[in-house]
DNA sequence: CCCACTTCGGGAACACTGTTCGCGAACACT
DNA sequence: AGTGTTCGCGAACAGTGTTCCCGAAGTGGG
């Protein structure tokens, strides 16, 4: 018998000793940790030091570290301003994108829990909610949503890592909060073995594409954009 | 200084005591261990139990867990059969989508491991050639082909992660193995919220389309293709 | 007022983990 | 036989998530 989720288990009644902290302040000073110094220094005892209690204390709250990271997620899509839905779809999905993106370069450790465990907890189910409204006139079938929400999360969450992958790459700079927060990878990871590659030959279109790419710094916030629209009117047909 | 990637690092000389081992047999009895029983299984001890060796042997082939890791993916990825690079390119990068879903649900380890750590090793090297070469003849600028590569890799990964966690709530039957290599996660995760958001109401749309979804077994491999298919034409044009 | 009863806090312990050190063994070459 | 170099790996270290269990701190009943 495994256990309920997480968002709907017993909150304190008024007998016994009265709890000293609450399930919010330990996601809260978690994510604080995360942000700091990422995932990795999420430890039980990293939090607990945090809020200035013992470790075993935590399991009050919550019942295992797996489930502190779920209600970080959750707590983490508590940031949406979702407008009401109006208008084409279309538009309204690029925006939830938009803020998707915003919140994960803020947190560079969502993505790769986003990516990870595909839970939903009560924000993310007004995010659906907030995405199915606005397909409401949408004549897809529901399943056919529900996979365009779900290639939508996914594509996010990628696109942000890999931002925040190449942000590690300049020496110094703009990219040292990040580094910090992501500090188990060696820098310069994804091309390394990429330019040997090419070096060594025998990869003719690969030399030729990475030839060809303009070094220009475009704005990637731009590109994403424009990615997740082209992806999203795949999926569900031009606006 | 950080090291060098791991497929371009010093091979045996023929002076000293040889070794008993190889980096390919490490990798190889980590995926077989992963494949038993997930990833969680492959720790230094572990894998280095099933070799009959010590732990601290397999840093004399590997320079740490993560460069294992990385190994694992790669190798599993010389299990693509990339025929010669002909016709339109849809049909082309669809096939490649299929093998790599195909891939994914023989390691269910592998989709997690993917969508985490961005690397490309020589095999990742080659299929990435691959599918530059299918695309040579399409006019959009280099970077928008990597792009549709990356999208590519993370909606496979993503689509093939929802369908392992799927295949965890049976309650028996053909689930057992990939419960096994995924005993982490409590079964029926990503609903179990769901479900009680819809009863408490204010979801109207979820809950409609909850209610509207046929619970007929559609062939997911066809989903998956149509899927694939859709943000590809979406990222690409029309073939 | 005191005594159950229930809950919370948290030190200590357990079974692991990845990784490093250092020493002895095994080979090739001179 | 000696030297240089590599490999194998037991032992140790610092850290992890989690459980036990006991004392403290409250509330409600008699």
């Amino acid at each position: 018998m495994d256990q309920a989720p997480v968002w709907l288990r017993r909150r304190s009644t008024g007998v016994g000793r009265p709890a000293e902290r609450s399930q919010e302040e330990v996601t809260a000073a978690a994510i604080e940790l995360a942000d700091l110094d990422g995932l990795v220094a999420v430890s039980m005892r990293g939090v607990a030091g945090r809020l200035g209690t013992g470790a075993a204390s935590l399991y009050r709250y919550v019942s295992g570290r797996d489930d502190l990271l779920d209600l970080m997620i959750d707590e983490v899509a508590a940031g949406y301003e979702l407008p009401p839905p109006t208008g084409p779809w279309l538009p309204g999905l690029v925006e939830v994108g938009r803020q998707a993106r915003a919140l994960m370069l803020r947190h560079p450790w969502l993505p790769e829990l986003v990516l990870t465990r595909p839970v939903i907890g009560p924000h993310g189910v007004d995010l659906l909610e907030h995405v199915l409204a606005l397909l409401a006139d949408h004549p897809a079938a529901p399943a056919r949503k529900l996979e365009a929400f779900a290639v939508m999360n996914a594509t996010t969450a990628a696109f942000a890592l890999n931002e925040l992958g190449a942000a590690e790459r300049p020496a110094h700079g703009a990219g040292d909060a990040v580094r910090a927060a992501r500090p188990a990878r060696a820098a310069g990871r994804p091309d390394a073995y990429l330019a040997h590659a090419m070096a060594a030959g025998g990869h003719p279109h690969l030399t030729a594409a990475l030839a060809g790419m303009t070094p220009t710094a475009v704005n990637s916030g731009d590109r994403f954009e424009s990615v997740l629209a082209d992806v999203l009117t795949g999926l569900l047909g031009p606006a």
